[in-house]
DNA sequence: TGATTATATTCGCATATGCGGATAAAGAGT
DNA sequence: ACTCTTTATCCGCATATGCGAATATAATCA
């Protein structure tokens, strides 16, 4: 019961929320949600282990790039919040913002 | 946005949860609440506070006692959040042995 | 008015959380 | 070995959160 409150917490942060909602559009290093967010390293860093504390997400490493992805849902709770993210927070201007610049940045890096 | 984060916050602690869900089964007061709970008063009232602050209960005041009751949700994160409090607590030993104290405080109290 | 009951709020304290900047670690390429 | 890039972690600090005990408020009733 503890955990499922301290797994509700995982949500609780804009930031955290902000990357949930990127990671649904496919796998990201953290240099490329530095980018898209706009945020310092050591931020974004954080959030990710937390995220990865949290079971949330996985980790992959590829050469110096760590590229985090979503966790296959391992609970109700989990499936649930999951379709939150992707369902409730559509409207927001912050979050079309962060996905039009995912965009650019995937365009930018396939032409290189 | 930030309020989406602040939203998800006031189910991250224990004793919200536990009291939301007992909601579910209608209006309570503070007193019915430590009773079922077996906390102290100043916590409980504070919980409530907070859930009254996130628009997650009404109030309603009858001579001496202050009954909650669950509001209408507001918005669809508000619905899936509440659906999640219905359908994911439900395994917890907590929460069945909070279910079972209500009803034992329910029959007592219409006996009396 | 005074006493009682229910609830809210304040106080002091401890812990948790989030932050930016700096430093550390780890891998790739020279 | 050295350098560069990417990521993780540490540091010091500020704010937020949660707590129990005590006190304040508010309604009821004698």
């Amino acid at each position: 019961m503890k955990e499922t409150a301290r797994f509700f917490k995982a949500f609780s942060d804009e930031t955290r929320l902000r990357i949930l909602r990127l990671l649904l559009e496919g796998e990201l290093c953290i240099c490329d949600l530095m980018e898209v967010l706009g945020l310092p390293q050591s931020k974004v860093s954080r959030h990710m282990a937390y995220l990865k504390h949290s079971d949330l997400v996985n980790d992959r490493r590829v050469g110096v790039w760590i590229y985090y992805s979503l966790k296959e849902p391992q609970s109700k709770l989990h499936e649930y919040q999951m379709k939150c993210i992707r369902d409730c927070l559509e409207g927001y201007e912050v979050c079309k913002k962060d996905l039009q610049r995912l965009k650019s940045l995937q365009v930018k890096k396939s032409c290189a």
